[in-house]
DNA sequence: GTTTTTTCTTAAAGTACCTTATTGGCACAC
DNA sequence: GTGTGCCAATAAGGTACTTTAAGAAAAAAC
């Protein structure tokens, strides 16, 4: 009798830090909004309401070539990356995105073609999604967000113009030391086979600049 | 007398056809905003209000290194060119811009800090600037420009991704010809060195693929 | 209309990067 | 244990692209 009221109290406790944890996500997610422009309490609902949970496992996919991106995505914790496959079947990554980024086919969810893109996790991950639909009320209800989506473009469009930039500009080798100073925190975290393929050259060609480099 | 007389009216009629010339000119920004989202008459008091007309001839530079962008343009008319140079003193053309084409560097102009970048016009141009005060008034009295912006960054965003794509899956010959069928206009307007430049190649290796297409 | 500058082309030698193939290491499944 | 990916490293031969130099054509400046 004794066991089992434990037992019962176990399981509760063990629901109850599971909806917390869950709370805490969506949570985490108006802060990071809240931190932009302060949101009142209207829009913080809308975002409680609109925004929803989902798990994916490493080597799930979010997006596949040919759908229709119809979903905006805020990683909670994980990590994903979004790629093109060209005819000779080789990838080619566009972006990777870990906790607090925002990854997603901006082309195909505008223009509701289909996306010529995938978008995997390459980890256990947490995500948080929205509709379409429920994005664009959100625009035209809580016109705030129209601002925070501006600058958040405004900032992805500055970096993929530097990286433009750097590709058009500087060597391979430049390219990955460049990678490694902006993005520590990922180049610990995901293969050189994933790097290589972002930064446009071979992995066999990346681990010769690191031979080359871990000599001198 | 009679000859004066003429000679006035004719003063007059020149001076009366500028006057129309710059009217049109911020007539077609507003009806270039017009046509994304409805503008009321307030909008298009203060686009009126707070967008100046600027000529600038070629080979004048509207943003150079070292300078903080301040102002955001719009092209009217005639062609600039936003580029970087590297350390070995070679230029890179991050972006053309054409008529109803927006050009700044918008890292520069958030953060306020020195651009890399300098902005120089190809052929004698007509633009249309707005201070960045201006335009921050502009998204905090007239909420619906957030929406707009949002949306041109968002376009803007994706041909970015797309010319990263580009850049680390193709080679120089397919990009001079995605570059040939998307812009078609600007090919037959611009220099090939210029177009090498954008590319990423240089003016030798441009003649080079010239050469080998002509032949098949 | 002439000079000056810029653009386009060609060619040869050099470099950055790719392809293919082989190896060994490490994690995970059966 | 053995098989089965997946990842990193290495090497050799090949290709894409650059560098340098030089000459002709076109455009811009005077």
């Amino acid at each position: 009798m004794l066991t089992l009221a434990v037992s019962i109290l176990t399981m509760r406790s063990i629901r109850q830090d599971n909806i917390t944890f869950q709370r805490m996500h969506i949570e985490s997610l108006i802060s990071y909004f809240d931190n932009h422009l302060r949101l009142n309490e209207e829009e913080k609902a809308f975002v409680r309401n609109n925004f929803f949970e989902k798990r994916v496992r490493r080597r799930q996919f979010i997006l596949q070539e040919g759908d229709v991106c119809r979903l905006n995505t805020f990683v909670v914790e994980g990590c994903l990356r979004m790629y093109m496959v060209d005819e000779k079947g080789r990838e080619h990554n566009l972006q990777f995105a870990v906790e607090n980024w925002w990854i997603g086919d901006i082309g195909s969810f505008h223009s509701e073609k289909p996306s010529k893109l995938y978008i995997e996790a390459m980890e256990n991950s947490i995500i948080l999604q929205i509709r379409k639909e429920d994005q664009l009320r959100l625009f035209v209800e809580h016109p705030k967000f129209n601002r925070i989506f501006r600058v958040f473009t405004e900032n992805a469009l500055v970096s993929f113009q530097n990286r433009v930039l750097q590709n058009i500009s500087s060597t391979a080798e430049e390219r990955y030391l460049d990678f490694i100073a902006r993005y520590p925190y990922l180049f610990n975290r995901i293969s050189n086979v994933q790097i290589a393929s972002y930064l446009g050259v071979t992995p066999e060609f990346l681990s010769t600049i690191r031979k080359k480099r871990s000599q001198s």
